[in-house]
DNA sequence: TTTAAATTTAAGCATTTAATTAAATAATAT
DNA sequence: ATATTATTTAATTAAATGCTTAAATTTAAA
């Protein structure tokens, strides 16, 4: 049962339960995106996809010449990236090449366009 | 200058190169957007986000009722999504009314469509 | 002009996040 | 075998996040 916290006299109830309604519905995707759009809503994983979407792959190694950044730092976001399975990993010897799961290019893509683009967040900034 | 962290041996300085300057010219574009994705990465905004793209507006106490949480957690959502422009006000009377602010659809809609599909959302789950 | 309702603000606290440093694995080369 | 290189893991710490509770604003109604 829910507690209600605030219902006004002028409340539109019937909007109310819509909308309770139409989130449970979608309940587990919105989760499942959360859980991806944490994952992109960091500069330096955002930077590491980015680059993936153009270089099909790149190893620790030289993102942490890229990022200018220590090696256990981007090694740390690389695994949080293929935890959530944004990213694959294949070894060729001693280094070990990341690349983006195609999977996700549908939900990703958008977000790589409008960085590109630079017009559209260029407007945009704060 | 750049600290050499690993300079691999058989790395493709082009590469390297190349990258750096890609992220160069795109670095404002990808702070922009990270404080975006930023803000719709919890599951709660991205909740009132997606109600906001169906219902057009919705006041602070009626969410705290659709979202089952208290009305000062709700409050300081949407003061976040309000400070990083996502949303909008307008009063009338004591309730104040958020909608989206629409320069961001192009940016969240892909979101949306994807909550909606489910589909994809559920092949990619973990 | 009190009183009540909707909202915001502020302080406090627990959890999460992301970096650093040092140590541990794994593969290659001497 | 031993040393070197690439990578990962673990422990620590500082900062950010998000909730709760209580107090402050703002508007409307009695």
């Amino acid at each position: 049962m829910r507690k209600k916290e605030c219902i006004r006299e002028v409340a539109d109830l019937n909007q109310i339960n819509r909308c309770i309604e139409s989130l449970n519905e979608v309940e587990g995707s919105v989760d499942r995106l959360v859980d991806i759009l944490k994952l992109a809503a960091n500069d330096v994983r955002l930077n590491i996809l980015y680059l993936l979407s153009k270089e099909d792959e790149l190893c620790p190694c030289d993102l942490s010449d890229i990022l200018d950044m220590s090696v256990p730092a981007v090694s740390q976001h690389l695994r949080k990236l293929k935890d959530g399975g944004l990213v694959e990993t294949e070894r060729d010897g001693q280094t070990i090449f990341y690349s983006l799961n195609p999977l996700f290019n549908e939900i990703l893509s958008p977000n790589f366009d409008h960085i590109n683009d630079n017009n559209l967040l260029e407007v945009l900034a704060a």
